[in-house]
DNA sequence: TAGATTGTTAATCGATTAACAATC
DNA sequence: TAGATTGTTAATCGATTAACAATC
């Protein structure tokens, strides 16, 4: 038998311990690097299945589209704060709602490319016209061919004005798209100009301040590790 | 004071621990996943080292082209079983060659990529004449008026030949860049042709069988997340 | 020797998964 | 009740990092 003290002592500690976990799952500043990734791509299954006329959806059904296990989709939720019920499963109105809250600014993000080449060009096709809360509002190059020429509705501008462009039109996320010889050159303007977070597929890892959040992400790395794993 | 029965014990047990853990580091079946994505990029920063006429290079050097850690590195490169000098670091032309034979096969991988849009180009212009051992060798559209044409010197067929042209190229890794509708039925066809490898670009989680090695990279997942991090 | 580096182990961290009570 | 699902905790797994002996 313990004395009362103990007893006290940890009724005390079980407590703090419960609401910490709750400041910790509701209240989150920050959602951890894979939940983001995650919600994204849940966003994007609910819409479909909504268009399908599903108005409820099981973890195990959104475990399915993204082959990982239900465990993980109901955690993923929960550490947003939402519930869902144990006999119709999630009202996907409802999670769309809250992921989007999560995800979006009311606001907006407003996001250029720099570099018109393929890749560039891929990814403005991708956003064009898709979402209203992030949006691609400018393009940059230094080839004259390129410039002041539209493409799907974003216009390519001369790469020296990148600074004067980035400030008149509030951009805070930059696309590298440039060879890996001009990328560290492009990074640097991009954050002079003030631009907070940076996306880059250049072949080449940068360096940025601890203020600007930076994913990197090399096709060619992607590739050979591909071909290893094929050949092992 | 241990009896003697466990004295030998304890000495048999550290002796095949030890041989247990040079195996594994050693003559590793399978290397880590990202132990093989960094020792891909290590290999184009060694290369480019070696341009600048460098002949050795140490651990902290390494690591801060990538902003990893120099154990990182060390680990790495002790794990594929290579040995720098405490005086020089490491050999740059040895290492380089080491790197090679872990990640290309003598005969080469011969890989195609599937939908002749921005990103297709993309990674075609990326990889066309850079590599001897990874090479794309074939692409593949529905578009009539991409058919039959070369870019950078890849040749596009009709679709409906992929089976055939992934036969007779000895294709064994497929890139899939085609819209999100299409990429299920192209990972079917890639798969049924015989492909051992599939690079999925398309904005669709694709389920694939084991003997299959899948990897996915999704642009527009990427892109929120840099703008989640850019908001929080 | 002093200083720097490699090679290696143990500790730590972050994310995933197994397990199960609570609920419908 | 039986069966299925959610919400949650503890255990596990994989990768990174701290620490340090051995070496030059």
């Amino acid at each position: 038998m313990l004395p009362n003290i103990f007893k006290f002592g940890i009724a005390i500690y079980i407590i703090a311990l419960k609401n910490s976990r709750n400041s910790q799952t509701k209240n989150m500043e920050r959602l951890p690097d894979k939940t983001v990734e995650r919600l994204s791509k849940y966003r994007r299954a609910l819409f479909a299945s909504m268009i399908e006329g599903k108005t409820h959806i099981f973890s195990h059904e959104i475990a399915k589209m993204f082959h990982i296990t239900p465990v993980q989709v109901r955690r993923d939720i929960m550490l947003i704060g939402y519930s869902g019920s144990q006999s119709k499963g999630y009202y996907i109105k409802g999670l769309t709602e809250l992921i989007s809250n999560i995800i979006d600014t009311p606001e907006g993000i407003r996001a250029a490319v720099v570099g018109m080449g393929n890749l560039g060009r891929s990814i403005i096709g991708y956003f064009n016209g898709k979402r209203t809360k992030l949006t691609i509002v400018a393009a940059f190059d230094i080839n004259p061919e390129k410039v002041d020429k539209e493409f799907v509705g974003v216009n390519c501008y001369q790469y020296d004005r990148l600074s004067e462009i980035i400030k008149k039109e509030k951009i805070s996320v930059g696309v590298i798209t440039v060879p890996a010889i001009a990328a560290v050159n492009v990074a640097e303007n991009l954050i002079k100009a003030g631009v907070k977070g940076i996306l880059n597929y250049a072949p080449k890892s940068l360096n940025v301040p601890s203020t600007v959040y930076l994913e990197e992400y090399d096709m060619i790395t992607s590739l050979e590790k591909v071909a290893y794993f094929v050949k092992h």
